[in-house]
DNA sequence: GGAACTCGCCAC
DNA sequence: AAACGTGGCGAGTTCC
């Protein structure tokens, strides 16, 4: 029942060739709605220009550049705010030069920033996703591909287009973007994906009973749990998500404390790096983040950091002190054996640091879930004859272009596959899976997906 | 004229 | 001791 390396091949083999029927498949895409939400971004991003260049920082652009004046040239930015205008660096690039990213343009509090950042969203969405739909597509139909080769986590990437990096979160960009991808006529789209694979995949080799404990009981919820730890109060669902891609993802990633805060403080509560005053920060229930902190005594961001560095000790050392454990043991029987073996099956024979030697086993098994599940589903959507067909994955999803006649029977074979066969197949998964559905409407393109609770 | 680099940003 | 894992890719720039 455990994978063998032979296992380990096979999954490669039948994934490449699952993945190359996907790959021919292909997705349409809505090449009119391409072109003509091309020439609304292009005039919206004229507009916002001819604002930029009218501001101060924009003048003193043009006077230094002159004709070589280029917006989205982020050299040519930092020289005028860095060097000519002399202001002082708000955040530094990793190389050591003055960084005008999105978050060190917002720290500088110069207004016609804002409108360079708007510019500079769309200008993304432009040429890196519609520009690139349209160069790819033959017929109307993109076919990205899928590969099994190139991730040293023995994830897979995809590219030409790369369909594993579409907006998701921004909810603008999302419209524009999935509004460009569309069933086949008379067919929907919709997509499943496994509940918190990678959490799960890691108690497969930790253990950790407390860990155990919370992806097993649907009335626990560790994300929440971590929320009220470190907001210290009831949190909403804003707070809740700040815990978990703030604080959780990145300590199970190998980042420390001081990253943390920076992410729950500046990036998701809104608060300064200095002495916090009432009414700063996001709005929890009518009261200002601020407020709450201080009445628990936390007055500044000093004293929150010192408060992360006290919760990621708790977290590690008491609250998941068995998961610790094995990455300790788990780095030093790399570095005495020279590689790692996945529960897969896989050795991961590599120069790699502990984190990496903690990360990939991890993240490979759990991308491994959903590549059995895929090979699964395709081998069943062949015999079976289905009209319905897979068209892609993204990490710990997948995607189908599905006849509305099918559906039923289509989520029916899916949950079968991905959350009972699967742990039938791979005894070493040792707690429950489950998935979650996004659903279109029949001829709807991806951007009107829909939470689906159906069947 | 292309390779290689930096920076920035999208996804999980 | 140091400090976020895995990708793709566009745009600008520099080097050869």
């Amino acid at each position: 029942m455990t994978p063998t390396t032979l296992d380990a091949y096979k999954l490669m083999h039948n994934g490449i060739l699952a993945f190359g029927r996907a790959e021919r498949q292909g997705m349409r895409i809505d090449v009119e709605y391409c072109h003509n939400q091309m020439a609304k971004l292009e005039l919206k991003i004229a507009e916002l220009k001819a604002d930029f260049m009218n501001s101060k920082v924009g003048r003193h652009w043009s006077k230094c550049y002159g004709k070589k004046t280029n917006i989205n040239s982020t050299h040519q930015l930092a020289y005028i705010l860095y060097d000519k205008r002399k202001i002082k660096l708000a955040k530094k690039t990793p190389s050591g030069k003055g960084a005008v990213d999105d978050e060190a343009l917002g720290m500088l509090n110069i207004p016609e920033l804002n409108t360079l950042l708007s510019i500079r969203k769309l200008t993304k969405v432009k040429s890196t996703y519609l520009m690139p739909f349209i160069r790819e597509q033959v017929n109307g139909v993109v076919h990205p591909s899928f590969n099994l080769h190139l991730a040293r986590s023995f994830r897979s990437s995809s590219d030409k287009p790369n369909f594993q990096n579409i907006p998701k979160h921004d909810e603008e960009s999302m419209r524009i973007c999935r509004g460009a991808i569309k069933p086949r006529p008379g067919h929907q789209i919709i997509e499943f994906d496994y509940k918190g694979i990678e959490v799960s995949t890691s108690v497969c080799y930790h253990k950790d009973p407390r860990m155990k404990k919370y992806v097993e009981d649907p009335r626990t919820d560790m994300h929440r749990d971590m929320a009220t730890q470190i907001f210290c109060t009831v949190p909403n669902n804003i707070l809740r998500q700040a815990a978990k891609n703030g604080f959780v993802f990145p300590q199970f990633y190998g980042d420390y404390y001081v990253g943390c805060t920076h992410n729950l403080a500046c990036t998701w509560g809104k608060l300064p790096k200095s002495k916090w005053r009432s009414g700063q920060g996001i709005e929890v229930k009518d009261i200002h983040l601020s407020d709450i902190l201080i009445e628990q005594g936390i007055k500044s961001y000093d004293e929150f950091e010192q408060h992360i560095k006290t919760i990621e000790s708790d977290f590690w050392k008491k609250r998941f002190k068995v998961y610790d454990r094995w990455k300790e043991r788990w780095w030093a029987e790399y570095q005495k054996r020279g590689y790692i073996e996945m529960l897969t099956g896989f050795k991961c024979v590599d120069i790699i640091d502990r984190k990496q030697a903690c990360n990939r086993p991890i993240q490979g098994s759990a991308f491994h879930c959903l590549l059995w599940s895929f090979i699964e589903i395709d081998r069943i959507q062949q015999e079976e004859q289905w009209n319905s067909r897979l068209i892609g994955q993204v990490h710990d999803s997948l995607v189908m272009d599905v006849h509305p006649d099918e559906l039923e029977y289509v989520i029916g074979t899916v949950k079968r596959v991905t959350c009972e066969e699967l742990p039938k197949a791979w005894d070493w998964i040792i707690v429950p899976l489950s998935v979650d559905m996004e659903i279109c409407q029949v001829d709807a393109p991806w951007s009107e997906k829909e939470e689906y609770h159906g069947t």
